[in-house]
This record gives C-alpha cells, sequence and structure tokens, in this order.
DNA sequence: TGATTAGATGAAGGATTCTTCAGGTTTGGA
DNA sequence: TCCAAACCTGAAGAATCCTTCATCTAATCA
C-alpha cells in the first residue's frame, strides 16, 4: 500500500533538454520560496509557477499534482538530513560511545539547522503528502547507520537493540522539532544543541550499560 | 501580537440556555469525529455541522471561524495533557529523581496516549490553528510544575536550569510525537514508554549531577 | 399571555484552487 | 532546411469551501 500511495507522487516526466532541467529546478526553488514567503496553506500551484517564472501548465508537465511537488521538495530535504548523519556514523566509529554520540547528535541538528526555515515549513506539509513514508524511510537509514557505529564502540557492555535506537531517533527528530517551533536565538539554539547531546549521551550510556 | 492573533478565535459567543449548551458541545465532539474519519484536510465546517446534528449557521453563531473551531478542539486537548503532568508533579515531590521522573513522564506519555487518535489528527492542523501559542502555554505550565518538583527532590547536587528542563520537555513530546506516528502495536508503545522513562532519568540524573 | 431575547436554519453569494488541453514555440537531428 | 519531438502557454472548466443573513422557532420573564 505504500508504494501504492507513493506512486501518485512520481514525477510525470522527467527533463530531456537542458532547459527543462533549469525549468524542474526553477520549480522546486520556487515551491520552497513560495512556502516560505506565503505559508503552506497559501501554496497554490499558480503561485509557485509565477515564481518560478513558468506558466502552470508547464508544472503540471513534470508533476502530476501539487502533493507530488511538495513529495519532491521533502524527499530531496530528507535526503540531505539523513545523509549528513550515515556521514557522522561513519566518522564516528571507533571511537569512544560519548564522543560518537556527540558528533552524530551534532551532524543532525546542524543538518536541520542549516534550512531550519524549510524545515518548519515542510513540517506542515508533510501529512498531507506522504511524509509519514519518507520518515520512516529516512528513519531505517538512519537506524541502520547507527546501529553500524555502535557496534564500532569501545567499551559497549551491551549492545543495545532496535529500540533502543529508535528512541534516541525519536528524541532527537522530536525535540529538535519542539525547539524550532519555538523560534530560539541563536544563542539558544547553541545551549539547546549541546543539551540535546547530553542527552543522548546519557540515555545511550544508561542503555548499554543495563539492559531495560 | 499573540493576544490579537487569538482574540480571532476567541469564541463568537457563549451559550446561555441549556440546549445550546448541548449544541456546543456536539459541535466540538464531532469536529473531533469529522477530524479522524475524513482527515484534516477534508475537514468542512458543513460536514462538522452536519455530524453535530445542527446547520453550519448554528456554528458560526458560536465560532467566528473554523479556525476558532479547531482552535478550542485543541485547546481542550492540551489543557488535559498539562493536568495531567502538573498533578503528576505534586504527586512526585519530595521522591527520589529516578521516581519521579517515571511517574511524571508516564502520566505524559498516558495522558497522549489516551487520545493518540485526537492527538495526532491535532498536530496537522495545529500550525494553521494558533498551535504555537498554545504549545507554548501549555508547556510553560508544565516547566513550572516540573521545576516546582525538582527543587523537593532530595539528593540532587545541582538545580537544572531553565533550558534543561525546557529540553526535558523537548524530547518528551518531539519524541512521543514520532513515536505516535509510527503508529506502534500496544506492544511496541509499552515498550516506547518504558524507554522514553529510562531516557529522561538519565538525563536529569546526568543534567543535576554536573551542570554542562 | 405577550414581548423580548436566545437559538437555529440552510440556500446562496463570493472566493479560491486544482487541473486540463488545444494550440503555439523551441530544439536537435536527418 | 525541415520535421518530429520536447517544451511551454494560460484561459477556462469543474469542484470545493467558507461565511452570511433573512427568516423561523423556542425559551424566558414581566
Amino acid at each position: 500500500m505504500s508504494a501504492t500511495t507513493l506512486t501518485a507522487f512520481e514525477p510525470r516526466k522527467t527533463p530531456v533538454q537542458a532547459r527543462a532541467t533549469v525549468t524542474v529546478e526553477a520549480i522546486c526553488e520556487a515551491t520552497i520560496q513560495v512556502l516560505l514567503s506565503h505559508g503552506a496553506d497559501r501554496l497554490t500551484t499558480t503561485r509557485v509557477a509565477d515564481r518560478a517564472g513558468v506558466s502552470v501548465g508547464t508544472l503540471y508537465q513534470y508533476y502530476p499534482n501539487k502533493q507530488a511537488l511538495l513529495f519532491a521538495v521533502m524527499e530531496d530535504h530528507m535526503e540531505k538530513v539523513a545523509s549528513a548523519v550515515e556521514a557522522a556514523c561513519e566518522q564516528g566509529c571507533r571511537k569512544p560511545l560519548a564522543e560518537m554520540i556527540k558528533e552524530i547528535v551534532e551532524a543532525f541538528v546542524d543538518a536541520k539547522m542549516k534550512r531550519a526555515d524549510v524545515s518548519m515549513a515542510l513540517y506542515r506539509v508533510a501529512a498531507d503528502v506522504g511524509g509519514p513514508a519518507l520518515v520512516k524511510r529516512a528513519v531505517m537509514r538512519m537506524r541502520k547507520a547507527l546501529e553500524a557505529a555502535l557496534r564500532t564502540a569501545p567499551h559497549v557492555a551491551l549492545q543495545p537493540d532496535k529500540c533502543v535506537v529508535d528512541t534516541m531517533l525519536a528524541a532527537m527528530s522530536g525535540a529538535i522539532r519542539s525547539m524550532m517551533e519555538t523560534g530560539p536565538s541563536p544563542a539558544a539554539a547553541r545551549n539547546s544543541r549541546e543539551q540535546l547531546v547530553l542527552l543522548c549521551q546519557s540515555y545511550m550510556a544508561a542503555a548499554t550499560a543495563r539492559q531495560r
């Protein structure tokens, strides 16, 4: 069913000529711009097309509907975050647990914060646009990477099970979300980042020391 | 500005006679029903009115617009959760830190889970309906209660500052949200609850033991 | 009982938005 | 140069939805 649902969001056709590639990129960028300037509920296909400097018809040539458009933008965003986490996991391999976690959490926070405005705008449309499926996919990637990294950590008495890793990911992404919604100052954001590191460190230390 | 924004959501008039009270309650309940059965984006005032067994005009007699209606429902939901946490904080006073945290986190999770469907449905409309303001208000209540409880905990070397408490609340609510979106089985939900307790316990233990 | 206020109705106005498609323009290869 | 394929256009169809208001009924009280 996930497959069936997702097909409705697949691009209608892919650009062949160079100008079409430019057009598609302009549409994606325009989507983000409109999302930021007008808000999710006032995002219309016409407005996006205007902003991109093309006509609505062109937009519908590449995306079957409005949802597909937003889906594509979200997919791109989550890809970046997941990649950042994966890279950090690889980077943190074989390092002490606390350090490993620190690097991973910071990578995640930084990836989110880099486009905090986009993140927040996307939260609002996620549910109507196949977001859950994308989240599930991203979480799976991150869990896999995190588990692999954890296996290389020295002095870890007990390998945490799937549930623990999921909890950490949920807490991490959930907390970031809650924090971003408070519109923190740069100083507060930095502070939150530190706290989030500590949160994950202490949890993972506890979870690997004794099970349950 | 928060005040100005919120006034647009205030009820248009309050029921005087008994039958009107019944009507208003029916409308609120119908809103939830429609939210669950049709989804947030297919929630229309006409549908809500139909479900409540009244006409649209009646709905607009008590709520100035659709947003106000959803705002009221959300307000009620968050009130319940915040109250549950406040009660748990009071209940947990003077108990050892770990136990106190356990009771508070469990109270929060249970309050959310009791109406998990409603919670999730409301997440989707929150942003368009003054949700952030309500969240801020609820967080403030919970933070205050949690801080008060923490001051009574024995053997706490260091009182955590505001940021720590906020981080715990953010992680707690954020993690719950992420978890609910995966549609967990009862067993998985129970497991997650335990993990969330451990997460908060270890974080608070770490944060009260040494600052930063 | 009669007057006044509260409550309820639902058709219709007004506005917005998504999406299509018939027809025009540009590109790239034969 | 010429043609087919790729690309673009934007007015208009079709479908929803929010909200109002003139009108009607029920309750309350003097």
